[in-house]
DNA sequence: CTCGTTACCGGCAACGTTTGCATAAAATTA
DNA sequence: TAATTTTATGCAAACGTTGCCGGTAACGAG
């Protein structure tokens, strides 16, 4: 085994006997140089395979070319493939991934934005958790010159460029889908009421209703948190109430696959019985049983966009003064989840 | 704004008229120094949010307590599943994850190996392309210093701990059981020849065959590679010969899955024509239409198994004489696609 | 009163790299 | 040939941190 030793240009230098300067110099195509010495280093360096240490850069330059990412779970279809996305974009400009999950709490989310900052990460890019209301660890990052770009789950709280898909629209689109298949009774199901997300979406559910003079019902706009067992909980309590709902739209993956389980379990028919259209992001969807109507988002584009405007942020010196919200859109997936009755 | 000034160890020194080595000592809890500079040190440290700058510590230390990641797909259930579990531990040892994806190509499995090393990350997990034959190119980071656990697609050529799935016996199990379904007729559905994983699970294949006397076919041996348009044509092609089989072992999700596409598209009923058994780690496979009988791998403990044998390796200062292949029970989902005809 | 011990602290070097400044040799000009 | 410019190189500092070495008081013992 051969010792460990990373070659550094000091090793060049000796080699060569010369100093690390004319090294370095050499190395880096400054003219200040001549011909021969050059030639002579960059042989060098090519037979000892050497390789700048990033370490020493970030240190003088306090830069990383390291990009710090925080999202509630890796293994979601969401999340890794805006990841995918990202990594995309990073790649090319010379930029690492740090990845970390918030698991949906608050603490782990500063917890780790904390962490990433003492790894002085060039840039964040983060899609918040649903306890997450305060942003104030965020503006945190902000004034200590680290840029933040959020993806999905926004705040409004923070003033800063932002990738989002319309959500309104996603919604309005899937609810008046539902409406025009000759369902009338649609209930929402939905998480955390201070996620901008979710109350976009809420909305779009509301106004289809209202653009077909439909009245809202209170008992059918059901929150749940994130357990599974309080999603099936609300969703069976709702299925199994006296005027229960002929519809369900869903506003986000988890509710829309846990909706399909259930209903399987206590014998409701889809559509016969109940139909189903919901935000979700599984490329197997067209394949459940029944095949599930459901609203699709960009994913990897989120994660390109996201990362282009980083990238931006972190290279321009100049402290922005104008932010930007890129919106994508949506489309919606008919199956035979939704179709009429 | 406040200006980035990241607060290091003189500004505290320099506010305490003390020298720097004095409030390095208090700061890490050395006994050589009096009560009192040490409460005044931390209460400094604490006031202006003093967090060591871990670049200078890397620097010193020749450590990053950073560990890469090499995955095909980061948008893929399997990766991002055993990805969720290297973080739980890492995050747990105070290491940090750099992933990058290899795409299923060689060149860029070495690049990204490369472009690692020269981060100094403290070890690699990782899980080959399919193209990925030779290993120099991780034997090379061994040899510089940097230890590499493979995981999932191991390789014969490489000493060093490995974690895998019982791909033999999960094959034999899965093939089994689509014979005692009273299907004959069992084609197998792989992926490139090289592969351990692959080949592990052609000889549970071949094996489950022999056991119950069957004659295996040369022609129902199909590989793909990782082109869609290809995958489908191999299956169509297959299934559409004269003598065509009565039921598919897929070695992989995407061939399973793109199975049950295609069969569904060119009107073969499953299981009435064909029965449909494969690898797949796709948590929704049980509501797929027809639900998918899949062999099941514990893909989280697969990443958390991996990064604490790499973890070890990195932290244990002597060179390892003995490497261990873990090797992780998978389990049989049976649901309606391979059912009794 | 002197010597040795102890407790506490500062200085310096090192990790790998770049860069401004100084300097020597070479080339050019007067 | 002397003066000046150009070319090529070396030196040292800096980035943030730690560890070794050395030094200075205060203190107790003889």
């Amino acid at each position: 085994m051969i010792g460990p030793h990373q070659v550094t240009i000091k090793d060049i230098a000796k080699r060569l006997k010369i100093s690390v300067s004319t090294v370095s110099r050499a190395l880096r195509g400054s003219t200040d140089i001549s011909q021969d010495t050059r030639q002579l280093v960059l042989a060098v360096a090519e037979e000892l395979q050497y390789s700048p240490n990033p370490i020493a850069l970030s240190l003088r330059d306090k830069k990383t070319k390291v990009i710090g990412v925080i999202v509630q779970e890796i293994a979601n279809n969401y999340c890794s493939s805006v990841i995918a996305g990202i990594e995309d974009i990073a790649f090319k400009m010379g930029y690492n991934l740090l990845i970390s999950q918030s698991h949906e709490k608050i603490d782990l989310e500063i917890l780790h934005a904390r962490l990433l900052a003492s790894r002085r990460i060039d840039g964040l890019l983060i899609t918040i958790s649903n306890e997450t209301i305060n942003t104030d660890h965020l503006q945190e990052m902000i004034d200590r010159g680290i840029p933040v770009v959020m993806f999905d789950r926004v705040s409004d709280a923070l003033q800063t460029h932002k990738v989002v898909v319309d959500d309104y629209k996603g919604a309005f689109d899937a609810t008046s889908h539902l409406i025009e298949q000759g369902y009338r009774r649609i209930a929402h199901l939905t998480i955390s009421k201070q996620l901008t997300i979710t109350q976009n979406r809420l909305n779009g559910y509301l106004d289809a209703l209202k653009a077909h003079r439909i009245a809202a019902k209170k008992e059918w706009i059901v929150y749940c948190d994130f357990e599974e067992a309080n999603m099936k909980n609300e969703i069976r309590k709702l299925m199994l109430s006296k005027q229960r709902p002929n519809a369900l739209f869903s506003s986000v993956e988890r509710l829309s696959m846990l909706s399909l389980k259930l209903l399987k379990e206590i014998n409701l028919k889809i559509p016969g019985d109940v139909a189903l259209a919901g935000y979700a992001d599984n490329p197997m969807s067209p394949y459940l049983n029944p095949s599930l109507t459901s609203v699709c988002q960009p994913t990897f584009s989120i994660g390109q966009n996201a990362a282009e405007l980083l990238i931006e942020l972190i290279e321009s010196k100049k402290a922005e003064e104008k932010y930007t919200t890129i919106k994508l859109k949506t489309t919606l997936d008919v199956q035979e989840s939704s179709l009429r009755k």
